[in-house]
DNA sequence: CAGAAGATCATCT
DNA sequence: GATGATCTTCTGT
């Protein structure tokens, strides 16, 4: 098992997310091997995609303007967090979010963490993703390439991904020329 | 199954 | 002071 590197994130973002696809997502936590496939991730591009948090450069979007190959996490509605790998296309910004996974390794851990007794609804999205597999923002900025806790294994290269949809999203007002989300999943993925 | 609402806080204006 | 790359629970069909 290869762990992806820097090589593969340092691409245009929206063939990264592509790519992803299949690949296993792998969580060390307490010496306990949590891992997954992934079955959806969504591309953010960079500063003119009003979608992405790189459409301003802050503190928080830092990360997204640094080095690819690198976890970027934060926290939504005080509630959930959300992970991120950090692309770099030559000299432009961009980050996957990873939407979806197929729960694999220590799926009894990842139900714990969830709080459930079955496997229904237990790693179906990216709140959900980060809760399982004990992800949170101290992981922020965390390399996914040389990194021993959270980094990507290279499977066999799949076929059936495709992108599911690309949305417009209006930001303050009738602003919807620059916003495009480009959401991929694995079609005909196995199930959980 | 679809829609509504509340949770709860880091981040930005 | 407002908002959000979400999730869960609750209601009604």
């Amino acid at each position: 098992m290869r762990q992806l590197s820097y090589d593969f994130y340092a691409r245009d973002t929206v063939q990264v997310a592509r790519a992803l696809l299949g690949q296993r997502l792998v969580r060390i936590v307490d010496g306990q091997r949590l891992s997954g496939l992934i079955t959806e991730v969504e591309a953010y591009t960079g500063p003119d995609d009003l979608a992405s948090h790189a459409r301003r450069r802050t503190p928080r979007s830092e990360i997204m303007y640094g080095p690819a190959g690198r976890a970027y996490v934060y926290m939504i509605y005080g509630v959930h967090f959300c992970l991120n790998a950090v692309c770099k296309p030559a000299g432009q910004v961009g980050a996957v979010l990873f939407r979806s996974i197929y729960p694999v390794e220590g799926i009894a851990v990842m139900r714990q963490r969830r709080g459930l007794t079955g496997d229904r609804g237990l790693t179906d999205g990216p709140g959900k993703v980060c809760q399982a597999m004990g992800i949170d923002q101290t992981l922020n900025g965390a390399s996914l390439t040389v990194g021993r806790e959270l980094f990507i294994e290279e499977e066999a290269e799949i076929a059936s991904a495709q992108v599911v949809s690309t949305k417009r999203v209006g930001v303050r007002g009738d602003d919807l020329a620059l916003a495009r989300l480009w959401r991929f999943i694995w079609v005909g993925r196995p199930r959980r």
